[in-house]
DNA sequence: CTCATTTCGTTTACATGTAAACCTTGACCC
DNA sequence: GGGTCAAGGTTTACATGTAAACGAAATGAG
């Protein structure tokens, strides 16, 4: 059922219980990020970009970064971030000001409207996330895809390693 | 460590097992797929979608496939698939053909170039996925997440259920 | 048969991502 | 200080995705 069920099928070299884990990692990257992102569009018109900008920046000390930090911290290109906070520059959600020490960068700072937009969307995101994915899931199966991304991450470029 | 590098942070609602599972599922899909797609694209000139559509027919009797049924079991749009073939065809990759019975539509096909593309592509592209994803999980954990994308995906829409 | 409805696929308008070129400005060396 | 180089952001050109409107062909009721 699940294994012939093919969304992206590999001429596979791959065992049986390798092959549905792959498949299945692919195939609910395809389906569940774009249900989660369903729900947030409608319930607080953000995007999941949006919402990761808002969010990593209301984590901040005082919801303000430079732009080059932030774009770090999201594992984000500079230009992606540069492009996306001009967008949401423009719907009120942040702001851009002249970074105090350095005349080259600017700082990205949450707006009034912005930490109220996060604010109001959290609860319902995190009710979806919890929907679609983490109740449906045993302790035993979120320790181990806990464990199974922090092995797969810590091999890959970008990461603390 | 892992649940501090904070690329997209919930004003959590998540205990920190669930948290780390979240954030962990979100940033493997943001470097994981990368560096894979990045590989296929050194490999053998290929987006993962290319290889997708190419694996997608190269597994039917004929090659060949209605666009309609090929969206349906690749659980991509219509314009998606639609566009995307057009990119490919003129790549020549796959053809439009007029289809047999039904005016409307149209028969994509594999062609010759699109066969030994994706023939060539695989061994690299099986390796990619082993070397980042694949070989670095126990036996237990490639069960788990099996199971755990099987939960998540019978609960959302465009699946079998 | 003939019109209304569905289905299939394409197209249009637009949102978003990337890489690379591009200005500034800061840093460093002499 | 003046020249060279690195760093921070933006912009340009382009690849790709989506939703919605669209046109043509099939289907079905009368």
């Amino acid at each position: 059922m699940s294994t012939t069920v093919v969304a992206m099928t590999e001429p596979h070299w791959l065992d049986d219980e390798e092959f549905r884990a792959w498949i299945g990692y692919r195939r609910m990257r395809l389906l569940l990020d774009a249900e989660i992102a369903r729900d947030l569009s409608r319930d607080a018109n953000l995007s999941m970009a949006d919402y990761d900008v808002l969010s990593a920046l209301s984590a901040e000390p005082d919801h303000r970064r430079r732009l080059n930090g932030l774009a770090d911290r999201m594992l984000w290109s500079k230009s992606r971030l540069s492009r996306h906070i001009g967008r949401m520059e423009e719907r009120g959600l942040v702001a851009r000001t002249d970074s105090p020490d350095d005349g080259r960068g600017a700082d990205v700072v949450l707006t009034a409207l912005g930490l109220r937009t996060i604010e109001e969307a959290a609860p319902d995101h995190v009710a979806s996330v919890r929907r679609h994915f983490v109740d449906l899931l045993s302790r035993e199966e979120l320790v181990a895809l806990g464990n199974i991304a922090e092995k797969v991450l810590d091999r890959l470029p970008g990461e603390t390693a």
